[in-house]
RNA sequence: CGGGGUGUAGCGCAGUCUGGUAGCGCACACGGUUCGGGACCGUGGUGUCGGAGGUUCAAAUCCUCUCACCCCGACCA
């Protein structure tokens, strides 16, 4: 395509405010505009990209057999109310009336939907297993829309639904989806992981997440150097820390406006190790739970969430009413409410904590024997804690959530009535499966992994073209001629690996030389030719690497095959 | 929803404290000179100063309310 029939419109200065490095770079390179908070008009090079990523998706999910259909974004609530989402799920999902008062609400995801038809339609196992999935616009009302394309109110997601006959066919469903994603984020050139993840409120069982580390990711992964383990930071595990007893004589010592462990610590010289950190919390039903950590571990939310619901801290007033203490100053022993304690917090060892008195700790505590409590792992995994797989040190990483697949069962199912009829006559619920891919997520990770001061590096099967031509000088003839024989030229050339032409991009603009190189940096496709006046005396052109950004003169008699060649040499 | 910040020309910003005719750079249009890393000279157009109300002879500037956006947190199929 020729640049000055394309509306780019490139952006010299940083916007301001923003931070996430694909935010500024798509904005800067004329990739996309920001209508409102959480929604983004992608201009004709954003549109371009996710269409690639789009073409892979479908490719690949078309191998593994699954079926491309299209669904509405308006849904009616009943379908959500018999799933009983339509209750749980609450300012996340927009909402409306139709005309006539009917409740209605848009699409954040569709396993209702899908279930529904597969419950009108799917009657007997013959008629399974089936794999659907759609490429299209979800909804969701972000409590923070951030990170520009990263985290939206509107979104282009690809998903897709499993339906088999038994949990055997759903592993088989998962496997597929598993080895599809896979192939997908390798050929989008991203860097990835497949981590265990929280099924949230998808269901209660199996799920994986596809993690692209970058620091922009608002997501903290827990990795192994040494074995396989990856998980998402809300589930990981690690290895019990052990420690060596130190002997703490019975008794409460003074400890004036010590408040924190680290500060109690540090007063006593004694290592955070030895303290048991004791947190209040109130739960959703109102039930305030003591909560104990080992003095140098941090509370996993998500994983207290698990065992006593929604919670919140209490507050300084709340714990002076509940406990009758000050914060900071509360311990563990006495108070008659519900008391849960982090497995790091050894038996048999003395420790110190608050002395549930004013300005006073209480050293040689020795859990089980001073006090009681549910022991259960609620703390958080963090940087060289050892590996629950194979003991070494594990580290924690910054990602961002590409793609999830999740094992549903009947969650979904049962509810809507899909069930059919098995081999033996017996009526069954369709065992069910979801499997996300947000396509401008995608493209934000492959940015925040492939970039230079300069502007985008994209991955050559995502970019928005292969190839671009630049004519230095538009009003030398001879520099014309050459540019657009070779925009005839390389477009033609069959690239019989992919299948398609070379898409090739020739920035005819009356513009000067280091606009056009700026410009081509920011935009960041893979291949430059550079077509400038100095080499062409010699009958050369150059072929420039975008990644790289080595560059090479080649005679102009084999500059069709060189440059496909360099194209094929990049990644 | 809590905390912080910003709204002035298309973009980046100054002006606000201390009220007195709304500015700078880039971009844009035209002419000329340039032409291998975001050129130079000249000329020109561009604003409900986020909005509403108030104080005042006078408000971008002070006061009250409000809206939008950004950042941190909560939240996040």
């Amino acid at each position: 395509m020729r640049y000055s029939n394309l509306f780019i419109p490139t952006m010299r200065e940083t916007p301001s405010g923003i931070n996430a490095i694909s935010h500024i770079l798509m904005l800067r390179a004329g990739y996309v505009r920001q209508l409102a908070a959480g929604l983004f008009i992608f201009l004709p090079l954003g549109w371009r990209v996710l269409n690639k990523i789009n073409t892979i998706l479908k490719e690949e999910m078309e191998r593994i057999g699954a079926q491309e259909i299209s669904m509405p974004i308006l849904h009616p609530a009943e379908i959500w109310q018999q799933t009983g989402r339509w209750y749980t799920i609450k300012e996340e999902m927009f909402r409306l009336k139709d005309r006539t008062g009917r409740d209605m609400c848009l699409g954040m995801t569709h396993e209702e939907i899908m279930a529904w038809i597969a419950s009108k339609e799917i009657k007997s196992y013959r008629q399974l297993p089936q794999i659907w999935y759609q490429i299209q616009t979800k909804l969701r009302d972000e409590a923070r829309p951030r990170g520009g394309v990263l985290r939206t109110r509107e979104f282009i997601m690809k998903d897709s639904y499993s339906f088999d006959i038994d949990w055997k066919g759903l592993d088989e469903s998962y496997r597929l989806h598993t080895e599809a994603y896979h192939r997908i984020f390798t050929r989008c050139g991203l860097l990835y992981y497949q981590v265990e993840s929280d099924p949230g409120i998808m269901g209660d069982l199996e799920s994986h997440e596809f993690m692209a580390p970058t620091p922009a990711g608002e997501d903290d992964i827990v990795l192994c150097d040494n074995c396989d383990y990856a998980a998402n930071i809300e589930v990981a595990k690690a290895n019990l820390p052990t420690l060596l007893p130190l002997n703490l004589e019975f008794k409460e010592i003074y400890t004036p406006q010590k408040k924190s462990v680290k500060e109690v610590s540090e007063f006593l010289n004694i290592d955070e190790k030895f303290f048991i950190k004791t947190l209040l919390v109130i739960s959703e039903k109102n039930e305030p739970v003591l909560v104990m950590l080992r003095g140098d571990q941090e509370l996993n939310e998500k994983k207290l969430a698990k065992i006593i619901g929604e919670f919140t801290f209490a507050t300084f007033e709340q714990a002076e009413e509940i406990l009758g203490v000050e914060l900071g100053f509360v311990g563990p022993i006495g108070h008659n409410i519900k008391k849960i304690a982090d497995l790091s917090i050894q038996r048999e060892i003395h420790y110190i904590s608050g002395a549930n008195k004013k300005d006073y700790h209480l050293q040689g505590i020795v859990p089980g024997v001073h006090f009681e409590a549910q022991w259960t792992d609620i703390r958080k995994v963090k940087e060289r804690d050892l590996c629950p797989k194979c003991g070494k040190s594990v580290r924690v990483e910054k990602a961002i959530e590409v793609g999830n697949i999740f094992k549903l069962g009947t969650k979904y199912t049962e509810p809507l009535h899909a069930y059919f009829l098995d081999r033996d006559g017996v009526e069954k619920p369709i065992i069910m499966g979801s499997y996300g891919i947000g396509t401008a997520r995608v493209a934000a990770a492959a940015i925040e992994q492939n970039y230079d001061k300069d502007g985008i590096i994209w991955p050559k099967s995502i970019s928005p073209f292969d190839i671009e031509i630049i004519p230095l000088n538009m009003g030398d003839a001879k520099t014309v001629k050459l540019a657009e024989e070779l925009y005839e030229k390389v477009g033609e050339i069959y690239n019989s690996f992919a299948d398609r032409h070379m898409e090739v991009l020739i920035d005819d603009r009356d513009e000067r030389p280091g606009v056009k190189f700026k410009d081509a940096d920011l935009i960041g496709i893979p291949i430059q030719v550079i077509i400038g006046e100095k080499a062409l005396k010699e009958n050369k052109i150059e072929i420039r690497k975008r990644r790289t950004k080595e560059s090479k003169l080649v005679s102009i008699n084999k500059a069709v095959v060189e440059i496909v060649n360099s194209y094929y040499e990049t990644y």
